[in-house]
DNA sequence: TATGAATGAGCTTTCATTCAT
DNA sequence: TATGAATGAAAGCTCATTCAT
């Protein structure tokens, strides 16, 4: 007999993304702190034990998507900041914001935001540090680059990275709540005001 | 029976500072996702329904810590602030950066971040904006006044004090995380970066 | 308006002593492991919270059936036992040893001793050996004023104890199960067996 | 590919008692009220369902185990007791009490008197009834044919079994919990007391 | 203005058992 | 004979909120 319908069972790894889309459809809707495993096992449609069959606890879960949020948008930023000339710092700067700006303020990643930034759960702090802390090193990596090739002006990359992102961050947030109606604008602006960070005296 | 102690009824605009007050301790310790209406009225000493005499829900209160926490920041920098001379807009710019992170830092204000930055609450979104929008507004008037005598440039006054009041409060976060031993030096390097950002070409 | 119907809210010990009024009915029914919170709060008419209000937990109440069950038996039987003459050392045990037994075997007490000898629950133990301790340490203490009196030979008064203790429930347990019909020769079959145990040579 | 390993499928009965082990150890660790099937089979290196090839449920292994240890101690201590003049009835009650007190306190049962004492899972009574039954019979009949050779004095010798049973059964309980430093004067003492009560007249 | 007992929906998590393979 | 993913009822417990006094 051919599989009618749909098999009960399933590999591990397909019902463990699965999860972890209904989570982060719920998470959408009622954000971090709101949601329940409940919510979560109704719409994958599985019984609530089987939940925990993938993923230890409800914090799990949030961390994954976390993880899996941030990973997404890095390495599609990366790839793209890749594609420009290893000495073409502006370029470089100028993909890394322009990108992952659009890639924040897309539709499907939009209201995720909510997840990284504010974090809720009480015992999330270091995680959502850890997360942030991607973002943050990429970025610092490159600025590091750029002021020992002479590029930009930095003396402290740590900090200069910190200060940009959580600037682009900020200006994002505001995006989204305001309802932003063209990123390529503000995309625009926002490189020129890195640009300004790190322009040589 | 005379009435020994303090009288059990007081005006309304007291208790609710006391309220405010518990509330205040209760979050520090406990985080604003992790405390209680129990754990509040207890440390006010009231009766669990007297809360809902002065507060509409749990949330409500949330808020107005919120907006006490960012009128009382705002307040001590505004007057920090007017003690410069009136087109010393370096000086202005200065006093907002230095004395805000000073404040931010302190210790009665350090914990009291996480209300601001890290909602947790579920419908806390839009307060969180709020009050955030309160920070920013300020500093925007600062910008946009410096830009019009001709001190800066920044052609979206909006767009840069969001920008900058989101890199200055990321860059607290993280020193708050960090646990960062040198203040000083840290306002001295964000001022730097901020003149960057509005120096004019 | 005169209070129709009854009040929803009780004094505190009224509440208390409701609840565990339906928490021995529910043991009664159920045994101490196979009953639930929710079991007791439905019996005991009040919502599920309402049960945290008088009882840190369900382990406590268990705990609280335990004690007062003990204390009711043994401070009936001490009271039987103290209208003997002090010197008449048979008379007090046999008092012991038959009001005991009768109080165990009424139909109120006789399921009940699941609760006393049948622990179940994983962290009683040693608060099983507590209310054990009281039965034993009462008739320890009859036995070593017997002793001394030189009314009974008994080395080893606690050991002595213990082993009556024991052999009396284990024979009221026995009897329980297997629908004892004549509690008066029963008693006085144990009776007779104790006095052996302590007979002097 | 050639079988390597052990062969997954084995005898019926191999498997059963390598599951009776696991369940053993697990109780061992955990009691009977704290143990999941799960740990069973994790134990027992099995899959969850194969658990339920070899035994109806989860009660079913317990009385599985009660049934077993009982078994053990008594078929041993019976043996004991053979060695026993057929007309040295102190000499076979001696060997029955010391034995049996020398059996249940070994490191490897100690801790398994839980099982027979203290049922704990909900609906365990008969069962426990059981087990306690076939010690309190093999000690009736002893204690009956001493009786009808007029040895010892016991008008009813089930009543008389019940009650010594119960009554060392007590007493080993109060030894494993007060840690009982020395089993040989325990017994000695024990084996005066049952002597008394059998005594004839 | 103040009380605090009472509520009850809701939470996360566990686990004995089943069944398609 | 063996598997283990899936189930789903049930558990203990929390807590924002209400209301009769």
């Amino acid at each position: 007999m051919p599989s009618n319908a749909s098999p009960r069972t399933k590999p591990a790894d397909v019902r463990r993304r699965e999860i972890l889309a209904a989570a982060e459809a719920v998470v959408r809707e009622k954000g971090v702190g709101g949601f329940s495993v409940s919510d979560v096992t109704q719409r994958a449609a599985i019984a609530k034990g089987s939940f925990y069959l993938h993923f230890e606890s409800k914090d799990a879960v949030v961390a994954a998507l976390r993880e899996r949020f941030v990973e997404d948008i890095l390495s599609e930023v990366a790839t793209r900041v890749d594609t420009c000339a290893p000495d073409d710092w502006d370029g470089q700067l100028d993909a890394w914001v322009r990108h992952g700006l659009a890639l924040c303020l897309s539709p499907r990643n939009l209201a995720l935001n909510e997840i990284l930034f504010h974090g809720g759960g009480a015992p999330g702090l270091r995680e959502d540090l850890t997360s942030h802390g991607r973002g943050v090193a990429h970025l610092r990596d490159l600025i590091a680059r750029g002021a020992t090739a002479g590029a930009w002006s930095a003396s402290d990359p740590k900090l200069v990275a910190v200060f940009l992102y959580s600037a682009l961050h900020g200006v994002l947030d505001h995006a989204a709540v305001s309802g932003e109606d063209d990123p390529e604008r503000l995309a625009s602006a926002l490189i020129r005001l890195c640009r300004r960070v790190l322009k040589r005296d």
